[in-house]
DNA sequence: TACCATTAATTGTAGTACCAACAAAATGGA
DNA sequence: TCCATTTTGTTGGTACTACAATTAATGGTA
């Protein structure tokens, strides 16, 4: 068990869940830090990566982050010349997201780190186990 | 799909798991709030009230949690009341973590409901889906 | 044209999380 | 006894997350 499944908060999904997702983002975390990147700003680079040049908005809505909590981490990665704002020639309300070359550069090389990370940790299950697994987590994404 | 599956980070595990742990954490954060806490502060408080009195330490090793999160979350409930910091009188290093009647007050009504809130989540699955995924969960928790 | 509701992004505030650095206290060996 | 080491909790710094309020621009309508 987690910890002792008889007290505390550890027989409660939502605990385990963080408790989980934590120990994963510290994985993606470590690895990814060669890189100089956080694992949301992986997120970040994997949608502007494929569709350059997008409006901020769209970009928060395909990460379903909150414009707010997009606000800080792109102007982390500004700082760190991954990406660029521009005006958006159409509507002046609006930006678009842009990739930089040092993003460019690297993206590739991050893709298949994540992607080996993610192998490895399938791995580690049978095919119809993480089958359930993921559709349990779909579920409980939905309302 | 958890959004498309062909592009974007929807594909990674570890982006699929925060964004299911953001919505099972709001979930269990608008009903807490009738009480006026989260659902970390929950966690602390049923830790708390199985061990009355626990060190410091020891709270923040069962939560499984940074001592420095562990302070600023107790800053928190001891200025709405929940609970006190008192000395240790067997070292004067330590500190124990105490409940005040506000909390003592409410603890089994908030209990009943967070086990509401996960009955109704486990009920959306078989048992045997259900197995499988906290057998997932429990093996990506280790190392 | 002037007004107003809507939309876009940012700012402010709060909560969670962790690491490094710190101060105070305990501990243990010389 | 003395001093180095370890332990304990806090502080400061950074990052991620979201909600509420704000600012600026748009677009329709009276």
């Amino acid at each position: 068990m987690i910890t002792d499944n008889s007290c505390g908060p550890s027989k409660y999904i939502c605990y385990k869940l963080s408790r989980v997702m934590r120990k994963l983002y510290r994985y993606y975390e470590s690895n990814l830090s060669t890189y100089g990147i956080t694992p949301s700003q992986f997120y970040v680079l994997t949608v502007v990566w494929e569709n350059d040049g997008l409006k901020f908005k769209e970009l928060a809505k395909r990460l379903e982050m909150d414009g707010s909590t997009l606000t800080s981490i792109l102007d982390r990665m500004e700082r760190q010349d991954l990406v660029e704002r521009r005006d958006d020639p159409e509507d002046r309300r609006s930006l678009l997201v842009c990739l930089k070359e040092k993003a460019r550069a690297n993206i590739l090389e991050i893709t298949n780190l994540a992607e080996k990370m993610d192998q490895e940790i399938k791995e580690r299950f049978s095919r119809e186990e993480y089958a359930i697994f993921e559709k349990v987590l779909e579920s409980l994404f939905q309302d």
